[in-house]
DNA sequence: TAAGTTTTTGCCCTTCAGTACAATGTATTT
DNA sequence: AAATACATTGTACTGAAGGGCAAAAACTTA
């Protein structure tokens, strides 16, 4: 299950670097990240991005390129604030645009697989902050009627996930993510996506 | 720049499992977290947990072994709680136990080159809290930036209207009220009525 | 009255959501 | 062993959602 990649810098001697280093010498190259949004690229797709290129790239351009896509942030001067804003927006990984080919095709790799990719520091500042407000599990009401697959559909759900991206996410077909939400929709009552969310937010 | 690697689990079969799929055949074995703390092992070591077998280790104990090696908690039954619960007191990775021997691969040399490994769920949840920190924009005044017949309609919507029954409700066109939600979402910078709703309520 | 803005609509197109019908595999319970 | 629940996927269909292009109609302002 490999994926399409592509190569989004302005340096042509970046990618070039990439390319080399994880043997991607047929992959697509784009110079921003504007340019992905407008053109169609394979859904799925594992974006290795230089940030250095992207200074004005918007929140929602961001969030957009990584609902579609796979995003590998890359920067020449990695900072904790600046993975830390990629990650929220849903990149996969963070890294130096200048690692080593090892480390490279580790982050690579990681991804490939449908993990995610970040250095110890950003680790342990999420996971700091998590830890201040998490004393114990707290299992909300609603996923008790709800098998543990259900669940976690509904909690992609929330997140205002298409069916296509809930899919991705949980590595399933979207055929199976429909068939928990008629399940689900079934328990609640409810016709569709839009009365469920308003169900479960108390709209 | 190869570490010690420790091998931890009751399970004879599981820790002849990862050796296998590692080719750790010479690694240190135990059968407990406190065993590990208990003697002395070369700092920095890398160790493979088996969480079956924790199921009383305390948060000290994880704590002290955490700050001497890298702990990969590997759970047979994974689940994003228990996974937050060891990436917040200093684990380097979660998976699946029983993964595959590339996944294991995987993540044996993401941990390697000083990486952190989790899965695209928890990484999501991490996210998720972090960004919440930070609110972007507390849309209680939402009606302000949008024309009188556009706040109509998402009034509408809000009830959990489809666009059929919007339209009945205002006495307009179907394709009218597409077009101000298109408006809507635009302002807003969001895709369709779900987000629309979720940036609304705050879900 | 002329110019500009907002609201309105139609036609057509693509994509997504949801369901009917059907099937396979696994795990648990009886 | 049989029954049951859960998870998974497929094909195919209907209808809703959303947008591109274009253009009337109404309302406001210079």
């Amino acid at each position: 299950m490999s994926h399409p990649v592509i190569l989004i810098t302005a340096s042509p001697a970046l990618a070039d670097y990439w390319a080399d280093s994880l043997g991607l010498q047929d992959a697509l190259r784009l110079t921003d990240l504007a340019a992905l949004n407008r053109q169609a690229v394979p859904a799925d797709s594992l974006v290795l991005l230089d940030l250095a290129g992207q200074p004005q790239a918007s929140k929602a351009d961001i969030q957009q390129a990584c609902r579609h896509c796979r995003v590998v942030a890359l920067s020449s001067l990695p900072a904790d604030e600046e993975g830390l804003y990629w990650l929220q927006n849903g990149a996969v990984a963070y890294a130096h645009a200048m690692s080593t080919g090892d480390l490279l095709q580790q982050v690579f790799d990681t991804v490939q697989a449908g993990g995610t990719w970040v250095g110890r520091s950003i680790m342990q500042q999420l996971c700091a902050r998590f830890g201040s407000r998490l004393p114990s599990a707290p299992v909300s009401d609603w996923a008790s009627k709800l098998s543990e697959r259900e669940a976690a559909v509904v909690d992609a759900l929330r997140q205002g996930r298409a069916n296509k991206e809930i899919a991705r996410q949980l590595d399933i077909s979207e055929r199976t993510v429909k068939a928990h939400l008629t399940s689900v929709f079934q328990k609640f009552g409810v016709e569709d996506r839009l009365q469920l969310l308003l169900k479960l937010t108390g709209g």
